[in-house]
DNA sequence: AAGACTTTGTGAAAACCTGCACGAGCGCCT
DNA sequence: AGGCGCTCGTGCAGGTTTTCACAAAGTCTT
């Protein structure tokens, strides 16, 4: 049978995404003093279109005033809300290289609410060295280490070799979310979320974009030449 | 064989993003021995839908043999050739702290493709540092690599305050693209790409399913009022 | 108090993306 | 050669996301 929770109400995807950018907007205009915003003066500040704004921020309710705009400190209290960071997370980082000790040492995380609690990898060398303010354990104390802390959220940045084995292990230790950063595809449980970031694969896809302009200009030169085709 | 058309034609965003994936996976068979590989194969590796393979695929050409499949060596040219990572490209990073370093001495680049050529600050005492086997200059010098190795391609690691300035920085220098993990919206001209990796925002999406998990949990306990019963 | 002005929330249209289903082409076997 | 089995390429239907456009609901001015 099928398992549905049904939620209050489900915030697609898409509009989940923007978010985060909303809410860290917010909190920079709140800085400067500003107590009210409309979804126009938002959608600038997010370059976005201002009908976008407002459907997103429609899925959490009805918080905006008509003639007059958003609370920025409520509204922004409802995001905090709706995306569970009105209060810390704990994170655990597997992987202790070159990625995940600048993970470990990136403010951003804390910043915005989520507390390094860990950091593990399996090399002899890396354990007992100290990043971000954590020392490094062996993969072998995870599981003790997030049921301790009641970790949920997990940052992988392994190896490619031993990521998935990696990832067994997160699942296994109780973990139900994971931020990988590793260029692989992962298998993970029913329910498990997973977010990828492919640093190499984003410059890429930029790649594809600057070939397209040397392509296009290329292609102006080679429009005299009428050199069309091979086609088959 | 075939082919040739100019590269005219326009892969769809969403197909664009799985063409990475899809390269890195073909030269992972590759050297596996294999071949050709089926839609089938590749979708399983993937974890998408066939069709989905087939229609990605499709954008670049029919380089499909029917009743066969993809030959991996033609398939993955095509792929990189489209993407335009068949050459190498110049990149440089602006921002040498914590993340900028971390990335410099990111193997995942080079390995893809992309060299590092420069590492810019503005902090005198990260100037002269070496980081990535790339001596850190002042942005000032900014222009003059640029132009001197051809740079299009552009890595923004700096704190949010200097962001928007060193934006306008690579841009006046002629780079093209930019790769942002700075969590602020920038602004930039017509014809520039930006892809941007927000690390706590990525978090704070895995948050808000752990929340949501939280929270059908809590709802169950609850429910004992409710209608439905979840089972027990 | 009424009218002018502003801005939200949302129905509906348009654009984009996904997945199914199937025709069409290819190799292999008899 | 013909039939069979496999797999691509794609039309189409269904789903999601974006954008437009406007009534509803508030403020402000007089």
């Amino acid at each position: 049978m099928s398992v549905s929770v049904s939620s209050r109400r489900k915030i697609p995807q898409a509009a989940l995404i923007r978010l985060p950018m909303y809410l860290r907007l917010l909190g920079e205009v709140t800085a400067q003093g500003v107590t009210h915003i409309s979804s126009d003066q938002l959608a600038e500040l997010a370059a976005v279109n201002a009908a976008k704004v407002r459907k997103d921020l429609s899925y959490l309710g009805s918080y905006g005033v008509r003639g007059v705009g958003y609370e920025v400190a409520f509204l922004s209290y409802q995001i905090q809300r709706e995306l569970g960071v009105n209060h810390e997370w704990p994170i655990v980082i597997v992987g202790a290289g070159n990625l995940g000790q600048a993970l470990a040492n990136y403010g951003g995380f804390v910043e915005r609410g989520f507390g390094l609690v860990g950091v593990f990898d399996t090399d002899p060398s890396k354990i007992g060295t100290h990043v971000g303010g954590i020392c490094v354990q062996h993969l072998d104390e995870l599981s003790e280490v997030v049921q301790a802390r009641g970790v949920s959220i997990g940052v992988l940045a392994t190896p490619a070799a031993t990521a998935q084995e990696a990832v067994n292990r997160l699942v296994r230790a109780g973990v139900g979310s994971i931020l990988n950063f590793v260029p692989i595809v992962l298998s993970v449980p029913r329910g498990v979320h997973i977010s990828k970031v492919d640093l190499a694969g984003e410059l890429q896809i930029l790649s594809y974009y600057e070939q397209q302009k040397v392509n296009s200009l290329s292609h102006i030169q080679a429009t005299t030449t009428s050199s069309r085709a091979v086609s088959a």
